[in-house]
DNA sequence: ATGCTCTGATTAAACGTTTAAGCACGAATA
DNA sequence: TATTCGTGCTTAAACGTTTAATCAGAGCAT
């Protein structure tokens, strides 16, 4: 910056306020700045800036359990969302346990990030940390800034298949203490409407008795009358459909079976998974939004409120819609009351169709 | 720090000697630093620190299809590696083009990053980027730093399917392009011996003829007498276990399929799929440590080359081993050779015993 | 006693910005 | 004609460290 001053004979000042379009500078100087800056290759120091200014352009993103198959949908939108906004990234992992989450903030805090989005660890509830801090969760809790409404995620698919004609319905979840999967279950039960029946299972709860990655006894329930299997979350349906399968059991001629974030692989397996996806880029760009509110001075706030909060930050919308993705895992159950059964499932060959 | 200055009745150089231990302080006084430091809650300003020392102390971390679901072992184990070494890390994506490639380096470069890991998009040549630059991809690329030995990963893998008995199998890929999978296939190629008879086919190959998501046939190269199908992916490898299962096929009485990463569903699906890992976390270490070693002044190196080196770092291992994880999914082949053919399946129950 | 070296500390500059305050000058106002 | 004002720029301080250079005093050999 002082080459570009004494380049042009001008003071540093000058140049800084010419760049920035803060002071007063004529027109005609602000173009020879440009352009010799440009000529000179100029970048400026984010470091010396944010020495100076207290900001340092970037953000804080802590994810939870972070072998979470949904962490690169949600490192990617958050990361585009940031860079729009001329922001940088700093990742930090929390993996489990609640002290490695404090340590992981207290790092970032150290590095004086701007602000933070947290997607906390299920059922951990985020203290004033000492900066704008997003919270990534679901609507239901609170201290939540925004995310998806799973509650009628789960809903659209509890309709989904009711109107499938399914009347026996088992929902599986991993966790009982899962904010967003008890939404889920929550949405998904209103949806499926009071004349369907349903159960839950929760899938930790089996492991703690028969072990780790047991079989889930999922062939015996379907024998039992349960003709759809509605997961909370992609990759419990995947374990679902796959023992299914392995027992003999037609997906969907048979049973349907019904997941949650359209994670990689939902489009990829046969039969391809019907499920139901957040928005994380505008999740991402509220949460953001919503940041960069806390964080950049108000126009207008003449009087006081100088200070950045230090708290949660709140968005103007809290929940965004999810979207219900129809492929080839559900269909009208065997023995449905829908007349045109077969019609239903165009999609959807017999094993010996596709074999040949 | 100033404050602690102050207190103490000395200069502020003193305190900053003190602390580091670098010039010349009486212990006495250290010990009274020290004391006064964590009495005052002093947190050094990194940023000024960087501004003038010139290292930020942060490390950039630049990945390729963020969808990747490799993408959470990676970056978990980077920012772990780096968190241990005082390091920061400031992601970047490149999804899919170049242009947004370098110009994610690009941005992490403006932020003053002491030094960059990149896993390259494939095919993709890093260039002097202007920090040291720890790669990783494959040890077969030029400019390689660190990375699994993906070709004897699959060498691992062929010579299990040739030992219990294949000796027909159908090598299973996305790209032919990418360098890690080509890798991979002749690993495999290599462990299956000259014996047995191999097939390679690369889905996207398939798919820019039968379009996205289409069947991959593998019923009918069942049927043609291929016992193994040996993905170079377990995404790859779950598509071909559905897709088999569906076509009411047997895994692994009658076939096996067998994948690469051991990512999180292969343990979760019925059967567990057999597949090979890579050992991120020491990758990861050797990664970092290659990088900081170029960043880091060397304390002998009196004479000149104070610079850092500003292009690819090596390591002194390039290549660290996979492990093959046995599980569910490989068993000999139905019309195998070998003569203990139940017996080698002990935790393979039939379909019938597995929904009894 | 004089000069030398070693020790423990201080001074001051520097890193690259931003920004409040000040200054000189010409134009508009009284 | 004297005062005020707006414009376009400069000066200087500040952000919080690090580090080279300097310095005062003590111990020690000459």
């Amino acid at each position: 910056m002082s080459a570009i001053a004494a380049a042009l004979g001008v003071s540093a000042a000058t140049v800084s306020n010419a760049l920035s379009g803060k002071g007063r500078v004529s027109p005609e100087l602000i173009e020879k700045v440009r352009a010799k800056a440009s000529e000179l290759g100029y970048v400026p120091s984010l470091t010396a800036r944010a020495l100076r200014t207290g900001r340092t352009g970037v953000l804080g993103l802590v994810l939870p359990d972070i072998a979470n198959p949904l962490f690169p949908q949600i490192a990617q939108a958050i990361e585009n969302a940031a860079s729009n906004a001329g922001y940088g990234v700093l990742i930090a992992n929390s993996r489990g346990d609640i002290a490695a989450q404090t340590e992981a903030i207290g790092r970032l805090l150290e590095r004086g990030v701007d602000g933070m989005v947290i997607v906390p660890r299920r059922g951990t509830r985020i203290a004033d940390v000492g900066c704008p801090v997003a919270v990534i969760d679901t609507p239901s809790t609170p201290g939540n800034t925004v995310s998806a409404d799973h509650w009628e995620g789960g809903s659209q698919m509890g309709r989904h298949l009711a109107e499938l004609g399914h009347r026996k319905v088992l929902l599986i979840g991993t966790s009982a203490s899962s904010n967003v999967q008890n939404d889920r279950v929550g949405g998904l039960k209103a949806g499926l409407g009071a004349q369907v029946e349903c159960d839950t299972m929760w899938i930790e709860k089996v492991e703690a008795v028969s072990g780790e990655g047991c079989p889930l006894g999922l062939a015996d329930k379907a024998r039992a009358g349960f003709t759809a299997f509605a997961a909370v979350s992609d990759l419990s349906a995947l374990r679902a459909l796959t023992e299914l399968q392995r027992a003999g059991i037609g997906v969907p001629e048979t049973v349907s079976v019904t997941g949650f974030d359209d994670l990689i692989w939902s489009a990829v397996v046969t039969p391809a998974l019907t499920t139901v996806r957040m928005d994380m880029a505008t999740i991402a760009d509220l949460a953001i939004a919503a940041l960069i509110r806390a964080i950049e001075p108000e126009g207008e706030a003449e009087n006081g409120a100088e200070e950045v909060s230090t708290g949660n930050v709140i968005s103007e919308t809290d929940r965004v819609p999810m979207q219900l993705i129809i492929r080839q895992s559900t269909a009208a159950p065997y023995a449905g009351r829908t007349p045109n059964l077969h019609a239903s499932t165009p999609n959807t060959p017999t094993a010996g169709e596709i074999t040949s």
